[in-house]
DNA sequence: CGCATGTTTGAAATAGGTCAAGTGGCGTGG
DNA sequence: CCACGCCACTTGACCTATTTCAAACATGCG
């Protein structure tokens, strides 16, 4: 197995108050693994063994329902820890990582977790800043459920992805890997009916436009005011 | 101001590893507050000075949206730690605290949070517990609120407050702080009608008993049923 | 080229929200 | 101690946003 770039972490928040060694220490603990896109790094209820750490690619935080109704929690971007479990003092990973798209990721196991905290200055302020802001976004999802319509939820949603995966392109700003209809219904909590309607309609008016498993928003702004501006 | 008893913290989960004369230090660092039902804590946006422990009483923790309608995102019970913003990397308050009854705290100011973390072994672990569990509480709730009807929500969310500040009363279990039909519509993200609309159904049916701001249980295994046993 | 997967769209059905009106307990102040 | 007013609660009637059902229609991969 050849080295990795050290230069991968450097710039990450969780590695960036560390030095060169303590980076290649860092990287010579880890294992790499790349999935497909529609694989999974873990399913909800594996026991929690490894956390990781996702170098490219997308990943969808999905719960399932007792009754094989899945629930799309949050995306995770490259860049960004995931499956951390160990440092929630959970047993088990409480959902399933699905690639969006092709993902590479590093790994540690779990043991490496308290070392790291104990180690590396700044590994846990900067994780725990992480824990912060998911709660904050999940929060946030409760309330858009709880008060706004459909329509709105949706709008919130692509808006978040294009703040969080969004790519520019000259008509406007793509959202960075596949999404189906069905899948962004998964994430408001609709119909995938109901998110092809809502495109249709804005597709019309120019707003966003779309193709198969692909969504571009053309103009951000209508968005935001069709979205209650909550966020 | 009078010493206050070491017993308070003894077997509270974030202070259970620690020894008499650690437990007195952080005693004597705290100060107490008492407020009455109906006040807060903090409100949503305040800058995060200080952290607090409830030793008695029962919060709402409430998101207000923009447009001032409101979201109760989660209760806290008595033992618990909250307004831990200053542990997750956070400037402000992300939530108002609410008395949901007569409540009494104590409260340090946030630079003792990294002392604590620091000096006291397992302060952290159990802490960053208690965020995997609301984590997963909120999980929980977006879950719900994406597959379910409004009646299972209802039934869940009684569940949970049993489970959560349930008291065993001779004909039930007895929610044990006020709680109107309004809150609970606030935690499902229905109206106030529904809420009422489904209790006296359910009472009808010999499920629940309820007088003002008061819910009484009686039959939870077939509430478990109305849920859709998600819980 | 054909199948699997994703998408569109109409029509019918409904859960639950909105509107409106009224009841009843309970704490306060006279 | 009583009456007043507030607040929580109830209930009916109506209305509509969304889901459900059903049926085609694209698109792209093997």
């Amino acid at each position: 197995m050849k080295k990795l770039d050290e230069s991968l972490l450097t710039n990450l928040p969780p590695f960036r108050k560390l030095d060169r060694s303590q980076i290649r220490q860092i990287l010579d603990a880890a294992t790499p693994v790349r999935i497909n896109a529609g694989d999974a790094f873990f399913d909800q209820g594996d026991t929690a063994e490894k956390f990781f750490l996702l170098l490219d690619g997308h990943i969808r935080v999905v719960k399932m329902t007792p009754d094989g109704e899945q629930v799309i929690a949050l995306h995770i971007a490259s860049g960004q820890l995931f499956g951390i479990a160990a440092g929630l003092g959970k047993a088990t990973y409480p959902a399933t990582s699905v690639a969006a798209d092709e993902c590479l990721a590093l790994y540690w196991p779990n043991v490496m977790w308290d070392r790291f905290v104990a180690t590396y200055d700044g590994f846990a302020t900067e994780t725990y800043k992480v824990v912060g802001e998911r709660l904050d976004e999940m929060n946030k999802r409760i309330v858009e459920m709880a008060t706004q319509q459909v329509e709105q939820r949706v709008a919130c949603v692509l808006l978040r992805l294009i703040n969080q995966a969004g790519r520019k392109v000259p008509d406007g700003i793509e959202i960075d890997f596949p999404i189906t209809r069905q899948n962004i219904s998964d994430m408001t909590g609709t119909t995938l009916h109901t998110v092809s309607r809502l495109l249709s309609a804005w597709e019309k008016s120019g707003i966003v436009a779309s193709k198969r498993s692909k969504v571009t928003v053309t103009e951000p702004h209508q968005l935001v005011l069709l979205s209650g501006a909550t966020g």
